[in-house]
DNA sequence: GCCTGACATAGGATCGACCTATGCTTTCTG
DNA sequence: CAGAAAGCATAGGTCGATCCTATGTCAGGC
């Protein structure tokens, strides 16, 4: 019989490409991997490893394991958070992944709505970065999360759009957003990006990468920094120009740069703000309420999404 | 931890409202149950079942937990089937190593052949050139490959000879291809070569560069190109001449240098197509099977060889 | 009040998990 | 090319978890 041990183990040597490294991210000795490993190729009848002098290469049957294994903690994870969760909206602690421009203006009012309602519970924002968050609901660690996505789906995970956040241009130099910004004009223009934004897999980075890549150049100089909030600072110091999503601008331009000016994009492009889960999950009590509040919050900020 | 032995004695006690009922249902004595029962509880804090005379009644917790658990059950008899089933070739993929010119004549039948047998099945043919596939194999990620390979053989392979596959010197010169070309010649040929061709440690390359160095010349000035393809093309067009292997001579001249011709090289040299895989390896029936039927389709092609 | 069915407890046997120590092979390095 | 380093396997021992049988306890039925 399997075991969530083996499995767990598995999953370990499975990322390290290595026993030892798997056993040390686990707190166990080596062997103890080693040995939990074996049992599992053995009742399995198969080979999950070749042992081949540095580390362990994962066979195609590996390969085919994994996602099961995967599930399968995330299953036991979501029993033990559902099992915690009964009473746990009195006293427990609600987790939700929020990531991007999302947690940037409805970070502070949705806790401010879940503790209206429920005293006595802790709040967890998750979401430095969209990895990290992507990670988490991948391993079952976070059961449900807002992030801005691009349109196309990750694997295995269900995406329900709630809004839609248009890209705008900002500048400090009046003449630069006094008319739409075409492809051809982005691609001359000395950008200034949140770090964030351009390593995320969110659509303001694919956007930009096609506006770019229409004009036939390679993508321009720019500037990355860590947080929209700085990069908003630079455009109002007038040392940069920046794309991003017009619920930004509401909130930060007239407080960090309220001399700069944006204006739409030609043709208009928009960021897809969707809740994204696990497909196979089945969400707790709380992470309904979180979803149910955040889609409220979003909605009164941007522009609605009906899905179909 | 939630154990997997827990979910289970739980599903049972909940099912039957017995705990000897489970008992019996699972095999086990009832103090085995009841202990299961109890660890369950305390590692999750809650009380799961009310003891009432005579049975048990599950708490509204236990009503929550049960479809969590039984989607547990579910996820890891999933795991299991899905195992069971690449292991049977229905599923899963299929990776082979496929190097040089076998590559050239036999990929596509090869994968055809291999999806008529186990449709469910996701075939890679791993091959865009042999030093990668060579590394592939030494690191365990490949467990066999077909490529044509010099006589020596490498540290820790075993090399099973399958064809043999002549090599022939190939122009748009009707001169050049009037009688067998000596290694005096081929060093004054201007030749086009594969870069595959000359950076891989096949046959080709060495015995080539052992009749140059009969001649006690250094190599020719020759024109490289990415591949085969590429380099028959431009000996149909008469800017070089070049030496391949015969299966590309009949899979390729008609198409690509229909005016060109070829003869052999005096001495006849040849080409050597082997299996190659670690010498410790114990092959998974997938392996196998593709080396069966790589090995037939090249002997349909090329001239068988016996192993001693 | 006694019997019966059902769960809890106790104590011992067995199995599995884990550890340390060590050996072997591959890979890196001087 | 030899020695060091890294990494997996094996051996042997400890400890805890699991499972068993036997027995205790409690509620319901006659």
């Amino acid at each position: 019989m399997l075991s969530v041990h083996q499995l767990t183990c598995f999953l370990a040597a499975y990322e390290q490409g290595s026993l030892t490294r798997a056993a040390e991210e686990l707190g166990y000795a080596q062997p103890s991997v080693s040995e939990q490993i074996r049992t599992l190729e053995k009742s399995l009848g198969v080979q999950l490893f070749r042992r081949v002098g540095r580390g362990v290469t994962p066979t195609t049957v590996a390969d085919t394991l994994r996602p099961y294994a995967e599930r399968v903690l995330a299953s036991i994870d979501e029993a033990e958070r559902a099992v915690r969760s009964v009473r746990s909206l009195e006293t427990g602690t609600i987790r939700f992944g929020m990531f991007g421009t999302a947690r940037l203006y409805a970070g502070a009012d949705l806790v401010a709505d879940v503790l209206e309602r429920y005293p006595g519970v802790r709040v967890e924002l998750v979401g430095q970065n969209s990895t990290d968050v992507q990670e988490e609901l991948r391993r079952g660690r976070l059961e449900a999360a807002m992030i801005a996505v691009a349109a196309a789906s990750s694997e295995g995970m269900t995406i329900t759009p709630v809004a839609r956040d248009e890209l705008v241009y900002i500048s400090a130099d009046p003449e630069r957003v006094a008319s739409p910004v075409t492809a051809a004009r982005l691609s001359q223009a000395s950008l200034v990006m949140p770090e964030t934004t351009w390593r995320a897999n969110d659509s303001t980075r694919i956007v930009l990468r096609q506006m770019l890549h229409e004009t036939g150049r390679n993508p321009m100089t720019r500037i990355e920094v860590e947080d929209v909030e700085t990069a908003v600072e630079l455009v109002g110091m007038g040392l940069a120009d920046s794309v991003v999503p017009r619920g930004v601008v509401d909130q930060l331009l007239p407080r960090l740069a309220p001399d700069a000016g944006w204006v739409s994009l030609r043709p208009r492009q928009h960021d897809i703000l969707a809740i994204v889960h696990r497909a196979d999950a089945i969400l707790s009590p709380a992470a309904q309420l979180m979803i149910e509040l955040a889609t409220h919050r979003i909605q009164e900020i941007c522009e609605p999404v009906r899905p179909r």
